[in-house]
This record gives structure tokens, sequence and C-alpha cells, in this order.
DNA sequence: GTTAGCACTCGGTAAAATCGAGTGCTAACA
DNA sequence: TGTTAGCACTCGATTTTACCGAGTGCTAAC
């Protein structure tokens, strides 16, 4: 799925503490406002002992560099992705408000059900932190072995191929025969699949009963359905958490539609998301990820894995202006969290 | 102010002929060009052979009767919910164009899969037919008997509890014991409980064994999950489609916004969709059903049945100056097929 | 009942005027 | 050499004004 090599974070060059400092300040008071920053602001709100005229030469350094971008002359700075990039990267840990501390605790003490619910749920939940759209992502399980199938069925010609996998996914296939079974066939045919299936894996090939009867047919049937089974489609679940703040966050109507026309390709949101995945919380502003039609958004991801493998991930999304502090934080503490809720006491979905 | 006679409000059903034809006219333009309608143009449009000033007098007439309104003085006419209500109940059969029709034909001879996958397509295609947002909604299962419970071991404490439905749903719930079980005393609990619940629907109650062993309490505590599962949540699958074009054919951030947390909450779509659910093909304009923040919006739903019984339903939601001809016309043919998908010579999901 | 004629209304658009935040530059200063 | 005050200048945003014209309601004649 993951298809694109990610750019590894630039190593910044110079930047010495004052420019640093400067950009911070824009960086900041331009997520605030959502309007160019001036100068003499800057000056005043961070703690620099100097005046607007030496923060301006300074700015018009850091547009040299590509950290600033002036909107027009005589209008004041906005951080480009570059800009927005050093800030992110030289961010010490983000600190997470009580309360929403509180409200995460809150829903982890209380959820509960299989994986889908939770991860639906929490999708909801971050959304409702960070007031951005968010995705949470459940990977595939073709890794999984196979711990049971059972064949039930429905009249003579459909029935229904249940298999469990050891990662506790349930998936189902109709089989359409073309000719009659009886129900004590149908539940021979499910013993023998299970004689066969049990404890390998969807991709491997099992040896079927070579036989004409109805039994090694409907044995034959199931098997080929369940190797039928798309192994990019299947398996990988798609959460997507306030996608009403999709028209609150960003402004323009077509990037509104743009960005929800994305959000509804789950296949490509799910490779969004794989692109960015590392190995803590990652983020990806503007054009650093691939998808042209999001080069106005940001997304943070962060991992969630069950036994020191990924198993998911959760993601938010908003514009390159996001409150990166906050939702970083949240996105760390929620994918904590889950992790935690998957690996540990609690029931396994 | 000048004061007239006063003639009493007239009972929807009059509009003679003429008054019939201006307000489908100003519907008609209106739907079209999203602009108020004045007089002369109707006057030229439809094929009455009056004068615009005639025109006049009888707009005059339908806004006094409800039917038309006028955003300000010396604009022209915009229909009320009234107007297009009228419309609506006076439509002759909507007609398909053929290229959609193709489409349609098209999707229902290539699709397969289990239910919530074509469900899922459905909606996709429904929103791509009419340039609206879709909504299906799959009913819930609640009446069909279970054909087959399976209770499987994850490990020593974590057990998955699959149940078939007759309607070929499954649903899968985890079983957390405080008791270590083996496989062989889970295998038995699995045999129990499908001499127990095969057959019987899920609120119907069961004699569960009062034995203190292993087996017993596996049984009792599976009975007790299943008997758990909220009736109205579960099995009532709802799928949303193109809810990019939200963006497109509402004008205001806000109505998008309020239009778009609306979908979000798959329990309010059921119910507004059921709501409104009536026999053949439905429409709800306005404030007509009850939901408030979708005063601007009009929905409109045609049932799919299997076997006689409504087992679910596809809508469809824009603007109150949506392409009622049309889209009703695609509802209706797209119900229509499905309906025949699911009974007919096709595999059952 | 219908229509032409007409004065009137009022939102929308465009041109003009104004404002002011913010800039870049220069010259003086430490 | 780096910093700063001073200043002229720019240019988007906002307000003001003027104006157009689609569309109306009314009236008087057909």
């Amino acid at each position: 799925m993951a298809r694109r090599v990610k750019t590894p974070p630039q190593p910044h060059s110079g930047l010495d503490a004052r420019k640093a400092t400067i950009l911070e300040a824009v960086v900041v008071e331009h997520i605030d406002t959502a309007q160019p920053v001036g100068s003499s602001s800057v000056a005043h709100n961070a703690d620099l002992a100097v005046s607007p005229a030496t923060v301006r030469t300074e700015m018009v350094a850091l547009e040299r560099e590509g950290y600033l971008a002036q909107p027009h002359t005589s209008a004041g700075r906005v951080p480009t992705d570059k800009g927005y990039r050093y800030f992110v990267d030289h961010l010490k840990a983000g600190e997470l408000g009580l309360a929403q501390q509180q409200q995460i605790k809150e829903f982890f003490s209380h959820v509960r059900g299989e994986m889908e619910e939770v991860l639906e749920q929490t999708s909801t939940l971050l959304s409702h932190l960070t007031s951005y759209t968010s995705v949470v992502v459940g990977s595939a399980h073709s890794r999984s072995t196979i711990l049971n199938v059972q064949l039930v069925n429905l009249d003579a010609h459909h029935h229904l191929l249940v298999t469990v996998f050891s990662d506790g996914t349930v998936t189902k296939h109709s089989v359409l025969a073309a000719f009659e079974a009886s129900h004590v066939e149908v539940t021979e045919a499910s013993r023998q699949l299970n004689a066969l299936l049990i404890g390998t894996t969807l991709d491997a090939v099992v040896q079927v009963p070579s036989r004409a009867d109805t039994i090694a047919k409907l044995v034959r049937e199931s098997v080929s359905v369940l190797h039928a089974e798309s192994p990019t489609l299947e398996g990988e679940q798609v959460y997507i958490g306030g996608s009403s703040r999709v028209a609150e966050v960003f402004d323009g109507v077509e990037t509104v539609r743009k960005v929800l026309a994305i959000l509804e390709q789950e296949l490509l949101v799910v490779s969004l998301v794989e692109d960015i995945l590392g190995k803590g919380v990652s983020v990806a502003i503007g054009s650093e990820h691939g998808f042209e039609p999001l080069s106005s958004c940001a997304v943070i991801v962060a991992p969630v894995s069950l036994d020191g493998e990924t198993i998911g991930a959760v993601g938010l999304l908003g514009p390159t202006r996001m409150k990166y502090p906050e939702v970083m934080a949240a996105a760390e503490a929620v994918s904590h969290h889950l992790t935690r809720h998957f690996g540990g006491e609690d029931e396994r979905g």
C-alpha cells in the first residue's frame, strides 16, 4: 500500500537563536490569528529586546531562506511549509491540557466492545479533542492465522462462510453453489474446512480434495472464495471522525470540497496515513505528502501497536496552520492509550 | 397601507390550471438557475399566451396563498416549501436519462459480494447518478433467527462469540472470562450454545444451564453478552456516499457544516430516513421532516424490500431546490434494482 | 379579464475615496 | 558592525457614492 518514499526531515542548517525565536513567534501568532504577522507584534510578543526594525531585517533574511513568505508587499509575513517544518522539528514535547487528559482517561476507562467499535469511537474522541477531522486506521489482518471456519447454509444453494482470525477479526463470504446441498453435507464440509484451514494464513495455499461429491465441491468452492479475497481491500478499516470540522477549519468552498472528496476514498486515506506513518508521531505539512489536493493541509499520524507490531494508526487532518503542539500531544496520548488498551488487561476485540 | 378585501386562504387543493403552470415554471426555472424568477421570463418560458403583467397578478395571488415568496421587494419570486410540495405532488412520473439508466444497469449486472458491500457501493452509485449526497440504510436484523453460533477461543481468557443470522448477517462479541477454559471446554460450550440458540431470535430468552462448571459458565456468559446487544444500534448499517457534494450544492459554510454534522451521526440519519420512509418514493421538503438543522434541505427516500418486507432504504439529500424529477426517478430505479438484486437470482449476502 | 404604460424600489456592481498596517530604505547612533 | 528611529511609500481592505436595471405594483385603457 505504501508506495512512495518518505522524504526525511531536512537537517536545517543555521538559524541562529534570534531568527529561530522570530520564526517561532510568527508561526505561533499566525496559527492563532490566521493573519499575516507584522514585525512590531513580533518585537513585542517574543521577549526579544530588539526593535521592529531589527526584526524586519531578520525577516527579510528568513524570507530569503524560504521560511517565511509575504502575501503581498506591505503585508506581514506568513510561514511557508518549510517554516512550519522547522517549527515542528524544534518543538519541545507538547503539553496536553488537563481537561483533555481527563477526557482521554475517562474515555479509555469506559470504552468497551470490539476493536471496530473502539476505533470508531476513538475517531470521534480525537476530533472532539482537537477540533480537527480525525482518521483512524486499523490495519489488515492478512498475516493472521485462521482460528475457525464455519460454513452455514442459508438454503439449498446459498451458504455463508464465516472465518475467525487469530487477531479477532471475523469475515464472511457468500458461497453460491450451483448444486443442492443438505444440512448434513454442509456440516461435514464445515468440518473438513476446519481441518484444512485452521492454523494457516490467508495467502497460504491448501490442498483441496479433488473428489466430485457435494462435500468436496463445497470445500473447494469455499476455499476459492476465501482466497479470492482482495488482500488490500479487506480488513483495512478506516474510521473518520468529525468530517464537519473540514467546513470549519478550511476556508474556501473549493478546498472543503477537495478535502471531503479525498476523505471519501478510503483507499486513498489509508495510503496517505501509511505513507506518513513513522516510528512515533509524524507530521506531513503541505506538499510533503504527495497528495496535491491536500497541499493546504497538514496531517499528523501516530502509530498504534500490539506486541511490538504496528496494527493501526490515528491521524489528524487540518490546515497547515493547525495547532501542532496540542494536536501532536493529543495524537500521541491517544495512540499510547490505544496501544495499552489492546495490548493490555482488556479484551482484545 | 391600503387595506384590501380579505380573501380567505385557499385550501391547498385549489390552483387553477394557469396558476399551476406558473408555479411550475417558477419552480423549474429556480431549480435551474438558483435565482429569483421574474414575471417576464415565466410569461415567455411557459407556453401561456399571456403578458408578464397577468403573470404578475397571478404571482401576487400565489404569494398570498403561500406558494411563492419574494426575497425583497423588486425581486423575482422564489418557491416556498409549500410551492415545492405542490410541484412534487403534481409531478408526472419522472423520466430518467438514458445514460443513467445504462449506468444503473451496468452497475447491477456487475456488482457482487456481501450485502454490506453492495449497499456501500450503491451509495456511491447514487451520488454519482444524482450529484447529491446519498444515504443507504440497511435495517436491523433483530427479527432474524439464529442459524449458527460459534465460540472460538483466542487464549485462555479471551473468547469470541460469532453468530450467524438467517438474514445472512454475522455478528461477533468478545467474551472475557475470569476463569481459564481449555480448547475442549470451549468447543463443548459452543455445541451447547448451538443447541440452545439455533432457531431463536435475539430477544427470545433462553434457558441457560445453572451448573457451576466451566462450560456452563461459558454458556451463560455468552448468552448474556449476546442479549446485551443494543437492538437499535447493531445491525442498522448506514452508508453515506458523496459527502463532498454537500460542499457543492449548498451555499454558506454554516449550512455545509450543519449538514455534515448531521450526516456524522448515523443514528440521526437512520431515524430521519425511517421517518420519511413510505410506501414508494417519499419526499420531505424543508421543514417537513422535524430536523431543524436540515430546514434548507430536501430528502428523497425509497424503500428496498425483500420478501415483501422493508429491509432498507435509499435516500438522497440536497437543497430544497433539488432536481426532483430526475432524483426521484433515480431513487426509484435504484430501489427497484436493489430489491430485485436481493430477492432474486443472486446471492443474498 | 387582460394588457400597456409608468413610476418606483432596491440589491448588485463598479468606480472613487480613504485608511492604515506594514514595509524597505537611509542615516544616525552605540 | 549591528541596531534603531524616522520617513516615504505600497497596497489590500473598507467605506462611500453613484448608478444601473431587473422586477415590481398600480392604473387606466382595451
